[in-house]
DNA sequence: GCTGAAATAATTAACAC
DNA sequence: GTGTTAATTATTTCAGC
């Protein structure tokens, strides 16, 4: 299932794009020598397909005032609550995303602060009265590097013998 | 520092075009009473002053054929090759995400693999021989949700208490 | 599923406050 | 510096192949 018959034209039209959203449209099109109505079209097909989840900006987290970048780790004290929890989380808007995940943690999510002793405030206020029964702060410093995953040219069934 | 002198309009700019990179700036102008020359202007401005970092289309990791996404905490032989180690992480176009961290590991990475044992050939002929010392996966099933920073309409200094 | 043309929008430049 | 209008280029829609 996972390439969704994306064809060659598919996938050059997402390398284009990837990086940059606001790309004009006619400058993909004359790369891949289709008219900017076929470009729209596509792009258009893979929204609807759902390889596309839309767009975004981004915006530095420290010149909008946030000094402090976390992911945490946590532990629910009654791990059949998860949604409920994920529901209140989502009322906190300095968290910004949340995984359910396998290994030492019930939930994994990453969080901004605007310094440290505001992020002491939310895991003392907010999140700690979900029920948490342990936490493991991982604080990061710098974002050494951040981007989109590769579209593969190949088949999928090709890539596990890739790295041998 | 924090704000850079964002003024209300650059702020409303902010909100509107965070989730959707190609929302038309003529809406956008609309919503504000300007021009859409204004609000390209604004934008431009808000990209030379670091606060935008360009856009992106966002991919459904699944729909291009990637099954796995891990987080990794990883640990050093010799801390001190950090930059060298960051160079050697970008050349593995799986590794998403990079950060430097504060607490039990190193450095931190986000990582996507077209299934486990993809994931397991990465870490054992990729990353071992980076040096690690050691290395934790945090496998995600699933991501509950993922959304941009809220922008922040009080000065810095206000938010501390905000949770109190 | 593509093209080409028509209508709406983005971008650029010249200029006003 | 921040906004405007007007000209050029691009996006979007749609009829037709």
């Amino acid at each position: 299932m996972a390439h969704h018959n994306l064809d060659s034209l598919d996938k050059k039209i997402l390398k284009l794009i990837a990086e940059d959203a606001r790309i004009p449209f006619l400058e993909v099109a004359r790369s891949c020598n289709v008219s900017g109505a076929a470009i729209h079209q596509r792009i258009q097909k893979l929204n609807n397909m759902g390889v596309l989840k839309g767009s975004k900006f981004i915006i530095d987290p420290e010149k909008i005032g946030y000094e402090t970048c976390a992911y945490m780790g946590l532990n629910l004290k009654n791990p059949e609550k998860f949604d409920a929890v994920v529901d209140e989380l989502k009322k906190i808007p300095e968290v910004v995303e949340c995984h359910y995940t396998t290994g030492d943690y019930d939930m994994f999510i990453k969080i901004y602060a605007v310094n440290n002793h505001h992020l002491l405030n939310i895991i003392h206020d907010r999140l700690q009265p979900l029920g948490l029964s342990r936490s493991e702060t991982i604080i990061s410093f710098n974002s050494a590097f951040s981007r989109q995953l590769p579209i593969l040219d190949m088949p999928v069934d090709d890539v596990e013998t890739d790295e041998d």
